[in-house]
DNA sequence: CCTACCGATCGGTAGG
DNA sequence: CCTACCGATCGGTAGG
């Protein structure tokens, strides 16, 4: 009985709900805290009675934003080949990236608007973000299980190009959800736009 | 004898290219007109000797650069294969996009900042560019030649996004000139990560 | 969360 | 291309 009714979004949490959707359409510098601040409702000086500044919003979003990705390394099974790990490493970016848009958008590009030293962290998580793919890719190499003449570091850039780019493109609206998507681009990243080239191979 | 000596550079162009290279880097928003004139080197109220708005200046530059890579249509040898096409294609736009990073990052992502009607316009652009990939996949789905399973629209999404992160990454003093790049490129996109899987093919 | 406000900075201009 | 400036808007704060 003391408990309150449940409020449909604490305060802080729409605000930090409007700062992804704004700064991810018009980025960090083209949003102002009025900006923010109409969308939730409230006059702006009231917003710093839940945050410090604007910088330590987007701090907080480009932070919790990279670990969301950080943690596909928990959907990538620990003793499988190579081709299945990398698999399923794609399947789960594009499912955060395609649950997310908006603040994937925030992640891939705002982080540049950080100043030290959070532009160092967050630039730290993101290379740790990188190496999970690289190293992904030349133990393929290594083993054969990829093609032998790949470079890794454009091999990677391709990968997280193509993936990067979801946030830019896909709508729940549209015709495929997130895991067929996530599908779709492992097949045209591992396989190639190319139909099979083996013999009356099965696919 | 009349002829000046010729200048390094005439005081627009210093303008726009002082644009682009902050455009990119910070974002339109990101920029301030007093940023641009610092850079060249004269006060802010000198700008408009030159230019009319700080919009006037971005739309420019993202009309000129929308059409340096429609432009990549006289590269693609008109009967030849979809795949030699498509090939060449993948080619040109990593030259473009290597060879002027800054601006091709402008083009991508500060088109958001236009208003009407320069907006439609830059969008229509943009969506003729894609056209030139949606068919040349559809092509060679419909002929056998890629895919046949391929969903086309995620296809060149991928395509793109592949060769949109191209300026993010790309750094002239790396280890592979622009052509290079597109080729590695065209082949992983083509190919994919997968080694090929004809018996003893030839590669 | 509002009232009322601050100093700094913005894009842009008049006149030379 | 500079001097000198404008009105508007910015992120943020004091006090309630």
């Amino acid at each position: 009985m003391a408990r309150e009714e449940p409020v449909v979004q604490r305060p802080r949490e729409a605000i930090v709900e409007a700062a992804i959707a704004l700064f991810g359409k018009r980025g960090f510098a083209g949003t102002t805290m009025r900006d923010i601040a109409s969308e939730v409702g409230v006059l702006p000086g009231s917003l710093y009675a839940h945050i410090n500044s604007k910088e330590t919003l987007l701090d907080e979003i480009v932070e919790l934003g990279i670990e969301s990705f950080l943690a596909i390394e928990e959907a990538i099974p620990k003793s499988a080949p190579v081709v299945e790990r990398l698999r399923a490493a794609i399947k789960a970016h594009v499912a955060v990236a395609a649950e997310n848009p908006g603040r994937s958008l925030v992640v891939f590009h705002q982080w540049r608007f950080l100043t030290e030293p959070n532009l160092t962290r967050a630039l730290n998580k993101r290379r740790r973000y990188q190496q999970i793919f690289v190293r992904l890719v030349d133990e393929g190499i290594a083993d054969g299980t990829l093609a032998r003449t790949l470079d890794s570091k454009i091999a990677v850039f391709a990968l997280l190009g193509a993936l990067n780019w979801v946030p830019e493109w896909y709508s729940p609206a549209g015709h495929f959800n997130p895991v067929e998507v996530g599908e779709k681009l492992a097949d045209i990243l591992l396989e190639g736009l190319l139909p099979p080239r083996s013999p009356a191979g099965k696919r």
